[in-house]
DNA sequence: TGGAGTGTAGTACATTCCCCTACAGATAAA
DNA sequence: TTTATCTGTAGGGGAATGTACTACACTCCA
């Protein structure tokens, strides 16, 4: 069973880089009598120490961080606190991300968009023990679960790993090999490796023909 | 002069499909005294109905809506209401979003990833007939504006010459120098000293950033 | 227990990038 | 008309990337 530190309040630990949402959040739990912020993170690393120190009953992360990735964090987290609830809060409504944030650990997956009670609801449902999704991405993967019974697979970009999508993200957005492997915090080799294996699960001949569907996916998927 | 229907307050419309930002903007705006929000809006549509019939003091814009884009709200907010005061509220830090915010008659731009503190004086900035910019967006449109001379240029893409703009087309659709060098019998020597020029004339920094933007033009003009 | 997939990285050579320079013809400004 | 800028063309040289191939530890699944 979880800490309850302060008094009988259960401990929720923040990580996301917009100090709008967290400030928000913040004073959303708050009004709720048996819930406490216990915490607030804007990166990766700050998130896991203090997340390590601090023992919260669960982590409420947002997947796409400034510098590190979200889903790495999660990965992190519960290599070492696997008890540990964590609820993802991502403005993307696709269900790759969804599917990425579950298998990483994730117990719940809910977008910004949603209303405040259903953000509460979320948490509660996560904390006591149950999985939560928004149900667009629920009937998202309901779906995909009954058409993958003999799947021809729905979009490429699902045979990516994690590490590979991370890239093609960046690459979409549009930066440099060198740029990328710093933000990874990888060598530059190991960045040329990842985007050979994208090229090859995607079929495309050269490093332009990569760069532009991953433009081209970037900006299908971040409409404006 | 815009009216103070509520008192003496300065009246305030929020638009953003994200109720979180919305509450969270609420509840932020009404700690001030002399600020209070009338109204809120999900969509385009939605947000120019009510701001007509309410005549806010000033429209806070999420530029990436659901269904519409932002910039269209603000282009038609400018026809029908010329003197509300506008401010945009984005996710995105690159400067063309700004640029093309700015254009379509915004007088401010923030990142959502500001301080709260900013944001009030964005608010107030906006609200005093100035214009706000995050300190980044502003540095890069100074770089930006102190490269582009005197010209007024609706498109930056109109001031590239005929044969950088064929290059430019080339590479939105992925081929890389030595094709495109082949395609139009020209030195590969040359194809760089075009990539070269269009980098300077649209201030891209990489060959990657340059890309970027030739497969979104790309996507853009020869597409639906 | 062994193969497939993933995260990481190295070697070696080819290609491209990036910054500078160059020059001739067109066109615009003084 | 002269001067300045733009445009199309291209080379040199060092730095960065791309491409192809290899390697190794680790996990997961059969």
């Amino acid at each position: 069973m979880p800490p309850e530190a302060d008094g009988s309040k259960l401990q929720i630990f923040l990580v996301d880089d917009h100090p709008l949402v967290r400030e928000w959040l913040t004073n959303l739990i708050n009004t709720q009598p048996d819930l406490a912020v216990c915490g607030e993170a804007e990166t990766g690393p700050e998130a896991l120490q203090a997340i390590l120190t601090l023992k919260p009953n669960i982590a409420i992360i947002d997947i796409s961080l400034k510098d590190s990735s979200g889903i790495e964090l999660i990965k992190d987290l519960k290599l070492s606190l696997p008890a540990l609830a964590i609820l993802v809060l991502s403005m993307h409504e696709e269900s790759h991300y969804a599917k990425r944030a579950l298998r990483a650990g994730a117990a719940g997956y809910i977008i910004k968009r949603e209303t405040t009670r259903k953000i509460i609801t979320a948490i509660r449902q996560v904390l006591s023990g149950e999985i939560y999704l928004s149900s667009e991405i629920a009937t998202a993967l309901a779906t995909q679960y009954v058409a993958g019974k003999n799947r021809p697979v729905s979009s490429p970009i699902d045979q990516l790993s994690d590490r590979e999508l991370e890239v093609f993200e960046l690459l979409g957005q549009g930066r440099g090999t060198r740029q990328i492997a710093e933000v990874l915090r990888v060598s530059v080799k190991t960045v040329q490796a990842y985007c050979a294996r994208i090229k090859e699960k995607l079929n495309l001949a050269s490093a332009t023909e990569l760069l532009r569907e991953a433009v081209r996916w970037y900006e299908t998927t971040h409409k404006t």
